[in-house]
DNA sequence: CAAGCCGG
């Protein structure tokens, strides 16, 4: 460490740089450029960058004009810098801010709070260094802490917010005048107010009586985007519904009844005749079996069928079950990438009769709103999906709203065609998905409930079970058995099991990008591109051979020759986490509930996790009442929302 | 405390 001197550089320069917020500049040459004599903003030039070590003519120039390019970004650590924050936080801040972020920020210090990772205390500090006498109850830092809860609620997927939650928490940063407050966001666009709903009024309401006046406490606030797609999701389901004409004669259900329960049936003619319908029910109900028969009568009459899912590996499952090209709804809409938006929409709407997404409980509002507005008027569009399973990424509860609703037609399958209808699995997961935690008792040892205290303990039996116990008593192959647990870290999270795992199932120490030729590996993001069929997150797989910067990997969906970018996106698969593993099965499963994991427990995550199982399922409890009380709540933090009611009330 | 998609 070199002290300062007369020759030091400038504090903001070199807080940019080390930040990483020059492109194409590592860390490593960043550290080299005092060395060039580039020390301030003044000093930087082609020339100068050139006498940097494994720096060329082509890339000094390269460097020397993204440095220039990211001159709205160095106005950000400026102010940054300035006011003692890390310069890191202006990474995103163009996304967010737009280029001339750095005068919206001397404008209003608190538009910082639309970045993430940025706390009231930061923006109050970036107020302090850039406003003249800073005031706790400035009028902008009252709207900004309204737009934090707000979005803060969003990441636990609300998408509002009882107006008397943000009130508290603007009292609590010691905002005087919430009311302001909130007309202020309200008036800035950012911020929706909704009125409290109607009472409904009583049949034996006399003339006279006074009429109830609608709750005040009911009364709600959402982010704009996220209030206005629900608003979109209510209309369009409406506009679907009733431009529809029928496509075929229910009867022509007939040509592909075959194999088709009455209620699978049910669901395909129901298509057939409704602009917007959704099918329901749990894993092995049939809900794929009746789609690929659906896109089989359609096809044969020459209707265009248009196939998505929300996940790249559940729209390859989808297209190999119907076998009709299928591909991620975002593919279909033909998102932009970062800008957020889709090519397909009121203006360019898909060209398909009949459009059919699958997995449609990961639907979060915004997604389905774009998805409504691509369909043109008379397009037949049908969700299908299991509500009990784990909620979307993102706000919104729109499976579970649109059921809600009583306005969309709905087919529940609920006979089970691929368990064993009576078997351990079955009744354990038709109990928890009704909120009890029923005794299983299964002396067939279909489902093994293993106790464990502690995370360590439970590591150790399911390390046990998956190497020793399943293979020994019940002659199960330990390559068929899939563990899954909530969480990454801890004794009992992926990270170490896979650990441990290793060393027991397949030791070696990783020849390429730590894999070795019969490690199990699971992929994190999709790269179906790849030869011949590419893989998609969430896949399993298997190594069967390693090349130089290559590995060969057997997934369930065939061979991939994995190279390149797409070697980061793969990690150890024996254990994997409960929402990776969602939507695969494998024959044995072992769920591990360690104690840590107590907070994240849900009815969906437990029901999703133990649904995994085909033939065995082994269930180490360490996680003690926590998992009763998961199961008998609805759901520890139920969704708020609003389409439900908008969807009911646009009906009546 | 975990997680989808996209593109460069």
């Amino acid at each position: 460490m070199s002290t300062p001197t007369s020759t030091a550089g400038d504090p903001v320069f070199s807080a940019f740089c080390a930040a990483g917020l020059w492109p194409g500049l590592g860390k490593r040459t960043a550290a080299e450029l005092p060395a060039a004599g580039i020390t301030r903003p003044d000093d930087v030039s082609a020339d100068r960058l050139l006498k940097l070590p494994r720096v060329g003519r082509q890339r000094a120039e390269r460097l020397f004009s993204s440095f220039l390019a990211s001159a709205p970004t160095y106005e950000v650590v400026q102010l940054l810098v300035g006011a003692g924050l890390e310069a890191k936080l202006a990474a995103g801040v163009a996304d967010t801010l737009g280029p001339d972020a750095a005068r919206r920020l001397r404008d209003d210090p608190w538009a910082l709070l639309s970045l993430s990772g940025v706390s009231l205390g930061d923006a109050d500090r970036l107020a302090i260094a850039v406003l003249k006498g800073a005031d706790r109850q400035d009028a902008r830092r009252g709207r900004a802490i309204v737009g934090l809860t707000l979005r803060t609620a969003t990441r636990d997927g609300h998408t509002v917010l009882p107006a008397d939650l943000v009130v508290a928490a603007l009292r609590a940063e010691g905002i005087g005048d919430p009311a302001a407050a909130i007309v202020a966001a309200v008036e800035s666009g950012e911020v929706l107010e909704h009125e409290p709903p109607e009472p409904e009024l009583p049949d034996d309401l006399p003339d006279d009586a006074e009429l109830p006046e609608p709750d005040p406490a009911l009364r709600t606030l959402s982010l704009a985007r996220f209030g206005m797609a629900e608003e979109a999701v209510a209309e369009n389901v409406h506009r679907l519904m009733a431009t529809a004409e029928r496509i075929a004669d229910p009867a022509s259900v007939r040509s592909v009844a075959k194999g088709l329960d009455p209620a699978q049936q049910a669901a395909v003619a129901q298509v057939l005749g409704a602009g917007f319908s959704l099918l329901t029910g749990g894993p092995g109900t049939g809900k794929s079996r009746t789609v690929a028969s659906l896109v089989q009568l359609l096809q044969a009459k020459g209707t265009e069928v248009a196939l998505a899912a929300p996940t790249g590996r559940a729209a390859k499952r989808l297209e190999e079950l119907t076998d009709h090209p299928a591909v991620t709804v975002h593919r279909l809409l033909g998102a932009q990438g970062m800008t957020g938006g889709f090519s397909r929409n009121e203006e360019w709407p898909l060209d398909a009769d009949v459009v059919v997404v699958d997995e449609a409980s990961m639907l979060d509002v915004e997604l389905t709103a774009a998805l409504l507005e691509a369909c043109a008027d008379g397009t037949h569009l049908l969700l299908v999906g299991d509500p009990a399973q784990l909620p979307s990424i993102g706000p919104g509860h729109v499976l579970g709203d649109l059921i809600d609703s009583g306005v969309v037609p709905v087919t529940e399958l609920t006979t089970l065609h691929r368990q064993a209808a009576g078997g351990a699995i079955a009744r354990l997961a038709t109990g928890v998905r009704a909120g009890e935690l029923p005794q299983v008792d299964s002396p067939d040892r279909e489902v093994v409930i293993v106790p464990a205290v502690g995370s360590a303990e439970a590591a150790r039996r399911v390390v046990q079970l998956v190497t020793d116990s399943i293979p020994r008593a019940l002659g199960i192959d330990p390559a068929t058995v899939q563990v899954v647990t909530p969480v990454h870290r801890g004794p009992a999270g992926t990270i170490e099991l896979n650990k441990a795992l290793k060393a027991q199932l397949n030791p070696g120490d990783g020849t390429v990008w730590g894999f070795d030729v019969g490690d199990r590996v699971v992929a994190t993001a999709n790269h179906l591109d790849l030869e011949p069929i590419g893989f998609a997150n969430g896949e399993v797989g298997v190594v069967t051979g390693t090349g130089e910067g290559s590995l060969n990997v057997d997934f369930s969906s065939g061979p991939v020759t994995v190279t390149g970018n797409a070697l980061p996106d793969l990690r150890h698969g024996w254990a994997i986490t409960v929402h990776r593993a969602q939507g695969s099965e494998w024959p044995g499963v072992v769920v591990v509930l360690p104690p840590e994991a107590g907070g994240m427990l849900s009815r969906p995550l437990v029901y999703t996790a133990l649904t995994r199982a085909q033939k065995h399922l082994s269930i180490v409890h360490a996680s003690g009442a926590a998992l009763a009380r998961a199961v008998r709540e609805v759901d520890v933090r139920p969704r708020r929302t609003r389409l439900a009611r908008l969807i009911a009330e646009l009906g009546s």
